[in-house]
DNA sequence: GTCTATAACGAGATAGAC
DNA sequence: GTCTATCTCGTTATAGAC
């Protein structure tokens, strides 16, 4: 019953089930993975995680609101410091690279993919995701720009997703090609591009 | 044996396959389809696929292949033209905008997200598929900067990447959020980025 | 909370007739 | 080139004992 009880002070059942399925979900996507693979790597059976999540959209919407919930702390984290707008930007990136850099895909951006095989109430939790991102990003640019750290043309809002676009096929692209500075090099022009004055970086002369 | 004959000179069967199989795997990935959904939209059985293509990967390298080839002679026809590279660009992002107006992910950027569960072939063609656009793209902004058509820092290999990662996520969210909107304006602000003295479109003010 | 056992179905693939 | 028939395996999911 109590959260640290059970397997003997470790981790839950349902919490490993989750962390195997998280990481199974954003290296082969939704129907990249069964019930079998997790029941095979925890060493327990299928029918047992049954018991933990009835259905396989069970398992799916509970990632994502456990997905959302740690990327909203890591968002609050970020404001809770004074830092400026551009490294507020660049601590965002750092998310991403972490997960790429553990060889994953963002988990909403590898289901934004299987988007149109997911069952109803993922796919609203999934672009909720990525509306509390683009509102966090919006009002860090808004922000940003009032202050004179940031200096871009346009709404904020729309900065804010090309930000998420961007960042998310950058992380595709680059774990395609298993070269994850690929991502960082995107990531790092993206936000110098926010930047005003900046010094001439290596142009082509 | 001709080309033309057999289905009374209408598309062959094989092409017939591969056009349906293009759309499941863009909607759908290529985890999210089987030979059973090919055979009762065609009206044919799966035995007759597996005539056509043994295996199912051997069916996804097709696809590859034919796309890559489809989106060569594209890239081939904008510089035929004398275009300025900003136009070109332009055009460039019209063939992704285009795919998602048909409620499609681009072929390879879906493949990407399934990257690790394809078989080795199918990930080769993968991205040979992104290098080719790259190679394209770098041309195109090299030119276009010497010309003075356009104008940004660093080198042009490294905007060729970014271009590419976003359009694809700006693909991605705009067919999860079902907004191809998203998809223009995220496209208009990259190219718009570099073009030099942009008569100040409409800022914060 | 985990197990055994099994249902019910779909997957990719093959053999051989026509 | 397409069919029927079948194989083998994997999939999600449930019933009921422990």
């Amino acid at each position: 019953m109590n959260p640290v009880r059970g397997q003997s002070a470790r981790t839950g059942t349902a919490d490993r089930i989750l962390d195997l399925a998280e990481h199974l979900v954003q290296t082969r996507g939704f129907n990249g993975f069964s019930y079998a693979d997790i029941a095979r790597e925890l060493g327990v059976t299928k029918a047992s995680l049954h018991y933990h999540f009835p259905t396989k959209a069970d398992l799916g919407l509970r990632l994502i609101e456990r997905y959302s919930e740690s990327f909203a702390r890591s968002l609050a984290c970020i404001n809770a410091g004074d830092d400026s707008a551009g490294t507020k930007l660049a601590t965002y990136a750092s998310i991403y690279r972490r997960v790429l850099n553990d060889d994953r895909m963002c988990l909403c951006g590898m289901l934004a993919a299987d988007y149109s095989t997911l069952p109803e109430p993922m796919r609203s939790a999934v672009t909720r995701f990525f509306e509390e991102n683009e509102a966090w990003l919006t009002g860090v640019l808004a922000q940003g720009r009032e202050d004179g750290d940031l200096s871009f043309p346009g709404e904020p809002v729309d900065v804010a997703r090309l930000l998420v676009g961007a960042l998310e096929g950058g992380m595709l692209l680059a774990r395609s090609f298993n070269e994850p500075t690929r991502f960082q090099t995107l990531a790092d022009r993206l936000i110098a591009d926010l930047i005003p004055n900046p010094a001439s970086p290596p142009s082509g002369c």
